[in-house]
This record gives C-alpha cells, structure tokens and sequence, in this order.
RNA sequence: GCGGGCGUCGCCAAGUGGUUAAGGCAGCGGCUUGUGGCGCCGCUAUUCGGGGGUUCGAAUCCCCUCGCUCGCCCCA
C-alpha cells in the first residue's frame, strides 16, 4: 500500500461517529457526577514497571500485548493497556488517599497489541471507575449498579451481567494449588494452550472456550468450594444486593478475570450482538493491588466499559427498534438556518450575519461556494435547515436579508440586517 | 501469534484470461447568468490495495506483501 495509512488497529473517528460518541460520553459524565465520582486523566505513557507489578507478570496483557519501548532518555515506557494501575498510581503519589476512600472515572483511550478484529483494535477506548477504599460488599453492588444503570439509561437491551467470586488471596492460592494438582494427574487430556496456562496461569484454564476442557472441568474441585466461610458470606451479600436492586445476575463459576489484581467480586456485563468478543463492561474487586504498588493496603473495586464495543451495541439496538431509546440518543444536526450568498458586498455581510446569529446560539451553516443561487439552495434543501437566509447584491445594497422558509410553502419576508434581534425571533419560531 | 474469507471510483457494486473496466448513490457542472425539494443532460477509475511472475494478452491465473474481516487466543 503506497498511500499513507493508519496503523493496523488504530482507527479514525469520523465527525458522523462522534456524535454518537459525544452523546455517551456527556451520558457518562452526568451520570458519574450525580454518583459523587470525580474525574481523573492520567498520562497515556507510563513506566513499564507499573503495569508488570500491577497487572501481573504471568498475564497475556504483560506478556505479550504491551507497546513498550525505551525513550531517548533510556527509559522503559508502555502505553497504557488498561486505566486501573494508573489511577492507583496517580492517587498514591498525591496523596489521594490519605484524604480518605476516592471515588473516580476516567474515560480515554488504551493500546493492546492484539490481532484485530470485531470490537477489539489495538487503540481503543473505555470510560472506567475506581473506588479507592471501598470495603463493604455493599460497595460492589453500588459499583455494578452505577455500570448497570449507565447501560440501561443508554436503551441497550440484551445485556447479562455475569457474577462471580474468585475469594481472598489466600482463597485463591488454596484454589490454584488444589486445581493445579487436580489436572496435572489428567494432563494428557489438556490441550495445548491449557497446558501452557497450567504453569503460567492455571485458573485462566476454567474459561476455556474448548468443550472438551469444559468437560473435564465439570468433574475439578471448584472454585465456590474453596472460599472460606467469610468469602462466601460476602459473595452471598453482593448477591443478596443485587436483588434487592432488582439488578438480574447470572453466576458463572468459570469467570476468571485475565489481570491478576483480581479478588473476591468478579464480574462481566455481556451482549449477544457483539460475536466473539461479548463483554461490553468488565470489572471487580482488587484488594490487593494498592498495597502491591506501594501504598497502604486499600481494598478497592471497580469497572471498565469499552467505547467501541458499547457503540457496537447501541448501533444494533438502533437497528432493532428504529423508534427505541437508543435510537433516540442521536438527534438531528440540521442547522437552523442555511445562509446562501453571492457577489462581493454580500458574502462579507453574510459571514458577518452568520457570526451574529451563531452568537446568539444558533446553528447557521453558510454556503461558500460563491456558485448560483439554484445551487445554493439545492444545498439548502438537503442540509435540511428550516430557513434559507438570502443575501445577493440586490440585498447587500439595501442593508437587508430575505428569509426563505424551506419545510412549508410560506412566503419569504425580508428584514434589516441589522436587526439581529428579530432575526433571531424569527428564526426561532416554529 | 495461529487458521478461514475478502480487497474494482468517496460509498455500494458488475466483471472470473481478449479491443475503450457496467450500473447505482454521493459530488461537480448545465438545462434554470437570483430562488430548493422532481426531471433531463454531461463530467468524475489509462486503472482494478501494492510489488513481482505466467501469458501474444490479466482486474481476472501464480507468488510475495499490505490491509480489512471472521474465528482461536485474550479481553473492553
């Protein structure tokens, strides 16, 4: 390819996009405001050191999915792959914390270098939160809530919220240990990446996609049996939450988050229009990983959505149900006046008008094209403004403007320039 | 990183070895040198993602490469 291009996996956001963007993000940012979560921008560089000791050596995002490399000053850089460990990190070295629990969002985008494909690139975009000191298990049904509602106000149907509890640390390891000796007397009936994953990551072993894998598992100790009675209590109370919310859940025993921060709640938000790659939201609790990067042990949870793929989704409710809530998100752009102008005089009062106008909050989009009139107003009509605002050399010389209706078959009516107060009236009017 | 499908104008798309690469939409111009929504006419790919090769001859066959796409892996 002789042309210049985007990087594999880095996509463009067109004007026409954006809209739709800007409506969830403003969406998001209300809703965030009205939860008492404040927002933070962290940098998109970060030492590499960061996301090894937070997200865990053993995980496919450290190992193989980084954009790392070093600067000119020989420091080792990442890009950021996920915004948990960063907002950690931030907080930490502000002293966040010490003012008490924090409870934050942050919306930007994040690299992976993964093999494109359906609602995964390699920059893509999520809105997160993270509540800094949140203990109780009430905590985790507030946090699920605030993702659940935000979906839900956005009219997108179809959506599962998986749940589970992967217990403390030493829950897990007790697990690990146990299902680690369980398969290795069955390894010759793993395949090849469970094998892999048996000395890297064992517990990622439960949500194989194999069916033969899943079968072998239904027999394995399981990870429900291995919470300790305080782990399993707390699971029950984040389930007991959620019903009284009247928030629908499903448990899924395999759920195993990829990041190793991970402990008790764990939890996915899914939809069955997005193929392959299901999980519009995904999130939980991560006790330890504040402690782990050099602060006082915190417990903490929280979320990420993914941009792409939650557009994705709204995009297929648009489809499904043209007149739903979701459809209803993206208004018009038509602007409220179509100036068409032409000859020297006319063009400059014209953009002077136009300028007022906007000023005054409306939408005027002026034709600079110079070319006829029936052209202009061709464009016009399809710009899909309400009025037309004429301005010729007839016009110019007499300091006025004609104002074309171009929905109804009204007459036209010519006003001073000058008097920008009524124009705006009569633009405003229905 | 592995496997399958695909790549013709801004978008959709015909063409599957033989003189000039259909068509539709959008765009631009004209009919209409100051008035739109309809209509009619005209223009817009020396070129088929890129590079090699086979052939008298290739968008059509082969190889390489880039990209897109679906799945695996993994996750948002």
């Amino acid at each position: 390819m002789s042309q210049l291009q985007s990087l594999r996996g880095m996509v463009d956001l067109l004007p026409e996009a954006l809209q739709r963007w800007q409506v969830v993000e403003s969406f998001a940012r209300e809703h965030f405001r009205r939860s008492g979560f404040g927002e933070i921008r962290t940098p998109l560089l970060e030492t590499t050191d960061l996301f090894c000791r937070g997200i865990g050596e053993g995980t496919d995002v450290v190992g193989k999915e980084m954009y790392s490399f070093t600067d000119r000053g020989d420091r080792a850089c990442t890009l950021r792959p996920e915004g948990t460990a960063s907002v950690v990190r931030a907080s930490l070295q502000h002293g966040l914390l010490s003012q008490g629990a924090q409870k934050l969002w942050y919306a930007g985008p994040m690299f992976r270098y993964e093999r494109p494909q359906a609602g995964r690139q390699r920059q893509f975009h999520q809105i997160g939160v993270e509540w800094l000191g949140a203990e109780s298990a009430r905590s985790d049904v507030e946090v699920i809530a605030l993702a659940w509602d935000l979906l839900a106000s956005l009219g997108v149907g179809g959506l599962e919220l998986e749940l589970n509890s992967l217990g403390s640390a030493e829950d897990r390891q007790a697990y690990r240990t146990a299902l680690v000796t369980w398969l290795e007397q069955r390894v010759d009936q793993l395949d090849g990446d469970s094998r892999a994953r048996l000395s890297s990551n064992p517990l990622r072993i439960l949500d194989s996609k194999n069916i033969d894998i899943q079968a072998l598992l239904d027999q394995a100790p399981t990870l429900a049996d291995a919470l300790s009675p305080e782990s399993r209590l707390r699971f029950e109370a984040v389930q007991q939450g959620l019903t009284a919310l009247g928030i629908p859940y499903r448990l899924n025993p395999r759920l195993v988050r990829g990041l190793d921060y991970y402990s008790h709640t764990a939890f996915e938000i899914t939809s069955d229009q997005l193929g392959a790659q299901a999980t519009v939201c995904g999130g939980g609790r991560y006790d330890g990983l504040i402690a782990q990067l050099g602060g006082a042990a915190t417990p903490a949870i929280g979320w990420a959505v993914g941009m792409e793929r939650l557009l994705l989704v709204l995009e297929a409710a648009t489809k499904a149900d043209p007149n739903g809530a979701a459809a209803r998100l993206v208004g018009t752009s038509a602007p409220d006046a179509y100036v068409v102008n032409r000859g020297e005089q006319a063009e400059t009062m014209a953009l002077g008008l136009a300028r007022a106008l906007r000023a005054a909050g409306l939408t005027v989009e002026l034709d600079g094209s110079g070319s006829a009139f029936g052209k202009q107003f061709k464009r016009a009509d399809r710009s899909g403004a309400r009025w037309a605002l004429v301005l010729g050399d007839e016009e110019a010389d007499r300091g006025q403007v004609r104002l074309k209706p171009l929905l109804g078959q009204g007459d036209e009516g010519t006003w001073a320039v000058a008097e920008i107060a009524a124009i705006v009236d009569m633009l405003r009017t229905p």
